[in-house]
DNA sequence: CGCGCGTTTGAACATCTTCAAGGCTCGTGG
DNA sequence: CCACGAGCCTTGAAGATGTTCAAACGCGCG
């Protein structure tokens, strides 16, 4: 888990993320390189880190906190597109100009890469580019399954699907359930399953009647019995 | 546009995609050695090209016809997630297994790269992984629009959207009207769009009343007012 | 010419949304 | 420390959009 200095200090060597994302595949020494083209960065809860159509000039690794994705119509509707956590890349586009928009659900840290000096870098280190790659392999995969529940699933499944989806990147285990701390509002659940609020709420409030989860406050979900939410999932 | 033989023959020299997908970035010489790991490959109209869940042991160019992607649930309700055409590229994934069917909607001719050798191949041409990155970026942005059109949009804006996307990419320009032939049926069109095939049924036929578009026949469409077209399609 | 598949159209129906109101929670300020 | 207010969540009832079911049509192919 932890690296001690080997000699000089740089700030990637205390990254909680160092094992995850891009960096992962780096050697310290190349480590110490990219080191040089990122940025420490704060997000408040609320805040943006970038809009769709945004010129793209950075990249950004998830330290602490979640960040959600979203596309906007012009009358209003939004459509969320992902929700991101500690260890997640974001910003990939070979367009010069992000496709989406990325806001802070909670108070955030990321780790901002200058894209012209990144793409610079992947001539050097071609493990880089192999591993944007894979992660951009990874995102289509889930965006294939984020498709099918989208156009093909009922209400119920939508959520249930959403749950699942949330529980396997930040559940934790306990004896008795997984918890799932919430970082987003219901609106935020509603507009990646593409459902409304009340909708979620119901399917929350149905979900917990039937035992299938627990609702200790608004902003946890206990998963009990993950093989049901497994059913009412579809698949 | 042609390339005469500089000196021994091989087959991707008359390639009709040659200058597309992910060999418009090698050179002649370098295109040599990938001809190698490929082979020419006839699928019928409605034959599979691989199953959602097959080992991934190829890759896949479309040189010509049209390739429908596709996603199941176990109930049979089925996402199209996307169609294909010359010049597309399709199976790259990191997983081990295709995660989505791909099946030929009309008579089709793929090129067929075996994947363990084309990864290979990559850390000698990292131009080639370099297209391979790109090719997933574009197809992620395309993704997101697909997601945001099956999450929150309408009926007839899904159809007016899905019916620009074919536009942009298979519609011929004539004087009066840009013409799309469909190689794909109405459920086809429905399991793309998240809707019904009557609901598709009923939207060609409101676009025709209203002078958008005209169908010559099932399988033509003829996209009078363009402006019009994207006006309904909402964004 | 006739059969079959895919498409179109209509009418009934269902799911999910919309609209409305009430409640809970958390943060703020007295 | 408690009271108050705003925002978010929940719940109910009415309503609309899109689906389901059914039948007829039309085009292409044998």
């Amino acid at each position: 888990m932890h690296r001690s200095a080997a000699s000089h200090e740089f700030p990637c060597q205390t990254c909680a993320v160092r094992d995850q994302t891009i960096c992962a595949v780096l050697s310290d020494e190349e480590l110490r390189e990219v080191s040089r083209i990122t940025t420490a960065v704060d997000v408040a809860k609320g805040g943006i880190v970038f809009f769709e159509g945004d010129e793209n000039t950075y990249l950004f690794n998830i330290v602490s906190g979640a960040v959600r994705l979203s596309k906007l119509l012009s009358d209003g509707r939004r459509q969320v597109t992902g929700f991101l956590f500690p260890g997640d890349f974001v910003g990939l586009s070979v367009a010069d100009v992000y496709a989406y928009t990325a806001e802070a659900m909670s108070d955030a840290s990321l780790c901002r890469f200058n894209r012209a000096s990144l793409i610079k870098l992947l001539d050097r280190f071609p493990k880089l580019e192999h591993r944007l790659l894979e992660l951009a392999s990874n995102e289509l995969v889930e965006a294939q399954a984020h498709l099918l529940m989208l156009g093909q699933k009922h209400v119920m499944e939508k959520i249930s699907s959403t749950l699942i989806h949330l529980m396997r990147r930040i559940g934790q285990r306990y004896d008795d359930a997984i918890v799932i701390d919430l970082p987003m509002t219901r609106t935020d659940l509603a507009e990646y399953a593409g459902v409304t609020t009340e909708s979620v709420s119901r399917c929350f409030t149905r979900l917990r009647k039937q035992s299938v989860i627990r609702l200790p406050t608004v902003w946890s979900v206990h998963v009990l019995r993950e093989d049901e939410l497994e059913r009412l999932a579809g698949n």
